[in-house]
DNA sequence: ATGAGACATAACAAAAACTCATCCCACCAT
DNA sequence: ATGGTGGGATGAGTTTTTGTTATGTCTCAT
């Protein structure tokens, strides 16, 4: 049963060529260039030692060979497409259900999600938010990203990303406002807070040892608000930093006064421990935590 | 008919191994080592989001699914490796047919024959030799290489490399035996001719301006032979350059004096003009060439 | 406990596949 | 005949896949 196998690939390329009978059609149907399908025909000639296609005067023909190699291969391609295909629909047809806050989905994890499908098209992800911790008996979820110290009782857990805090703003309002070279100019300036986020200023003066500065702030319902009215140019946030590398690469936001503080909780993936992780979650987790260290 | 393709070769290196219950004798099976077929296992896994083995105590087992998917593929796999392996056998039963010099032969085309049969298993390819000219019409022969001036009467030719001359000899009579600084010195050496190559000697020394050294020499029937002497130290032979490289890397024969004499005959592959090469002399064709080239 | 067997994983190297840009060639409409 | 068009081939360079070595983990048998 061994032997030397032939190359798929190719193989594949010429069932496709020879059913189309135009090397860019086939190309189209592959989403390749046809190019492409020029070469991985010939890599298949060179390989079996014949013409499978006689190169005509405006086209192509099948040879006496090709003709009988696509009548074997061709079908046989058919199934394994389409066995492979129905396995993967009936793995898509129960997603990874995730439990996340709607922060870390807008910010961190929408933006990168798209390589997870594309390196796992299999798997389909099904997105849930809520603010209050997840209850794994309750909820239909398999895996949540949550800010804690890494014990939670009956789960276990993975850390992705400390949080660390430091101010944000637009750098419009940088250089149109009044000044922000330190943290005494908060003074002259509106602190934007999140409802469910409200320790985070205080958090972070505590950390710089400024507490004096507090003072109430204009208050979002989200994360996500109070990050856009930042952008927007309204006042000074105080920002979860892992979360926004996009908005200040992009340079919607600047990082102010260089001062980061780093908050004793951290984000982590957490999972009920009775409950191990199956393929899908296995997946997400080597992925996600890649994503957190890169 | 179109949609996206699983991948091919990891589904075929997932149908031996679970064909064979066992990812190291795949991997022996299919030649490369264990961990290339676990990585193909799981490329395959993340395509399809599905765990298709168990990775259990002491071994693995088939998940439903993965049974599923080998009852698919396993027979689809074979049918495509049996067309294509018929298809390459009956392409061999037909060989290339090459006459070449055997001093051609066994100093340049033999020694890199085997990257032309990896790189075109189909293509099996028949060596013969003789000194005559190549007479297309009563030997059956496809392609000849032969040296020459490059237009032959009927026929249609490419040219490979130039014949250059240089006097070789073994290193360790460069060493040992009386001084060899300058053409001079051949007369304190004995000459090694080839009785098919008389003339090298002359045209090399008429080159340099030196004819006046020519002498009578020990004659050998074929370069090889010549050449073999050369390297046994029994004298100095007039190389053709292009054909030495090997024995001259790898310190069998050292060149002498630094002063190549090009010839104005240069190697070629002739082919009849009225049998335009096939398939198989064209790939031999550009082969070669490279070959030559590089 | 200890070592042998079997799969997983990280880091790196080689080979395959692909792309772009450009040719070449046959056909067709001016 | 001339230039446009459709279809395939090819050179050069890049990206993806595939593979390797070395090492780790886990289980079983001694």
């Amino acid at each position: 049963m061994a032997g030397p196998v032939p190359p798929f690939n190719p193989l594949h390329v010429f069932a496709v060529a020879a059913r189309l009978g135009s090397f860019t059609r086939a190309s189209e149907e592959l989403g390749v260039s046809q190019s492409a399908v020029s070469r991985q025909v010939a890599v298949l000639e060179g390989y079996l030692g014949t013409r499978l296609f006689q190169r005509e005067r405006h086209g192509i023909g099948l040879t006496h060979e090709g003709a009988a190699l696509r009548d074997e291969v061709g079908p046989a391609f058919d199934r394994i497409v389409a066995a492979a295909e129905r396995l993967r629909q009936d793995s898509r047809a129960t997603p990874l259900r995730l439990r996340v806050y709607s922060t870390i989905a807008a910010k961190w994890l929408l933006p990168r999600l798209h390589r997870f499908e594309a390196a796992h098209p299999g798997i389909a992800v099904r997105l849930s938010h809520s603010v209050a911790p997840v209850d794994f008996r309750r909820d239909p979820i398999d895996l949540a990203i949550q800010l804690g110290e890494g014990s939670w009782p009956g789960m276990e857990s993975l850390r992705l990303m400390p949080d660390i805090l430091q101010p944000v703003c637009s750098p419009r309002l940088l250089e149109a406002g009044p000044p922000l070279r330190g943290p005494d100019d908060l003074q002259r300036h509106r602190m934007l807070v999140s409802r469910y986020r409200r320790d985070d200023w205080r958090d972070w003066l505590a950390g710089i040892g400024r507490l004096d500065l507090l003072r109430e702030g204009m208050e979002f319902t989200s994360s996500v608000l109070t990050y856009q009215a930042a952008v927007e140019g309204l006042g000074v946030a105080i920002g979860q930093m892992r979360l926004l590398d996009h908005d200040i690469e992009e340079g919607r936001l600047v990082p102010l006064f260089g001062l980061p503080v780093e908050r004793p909780l951290a984000y982590h993936v957490i999972w009920p421990a009775d409950r191990p992780p199956d393929h899908k979650a296995r997946a997400f987790l080597a992925w996600v935590r890649a994503e957190a260290a890169g």
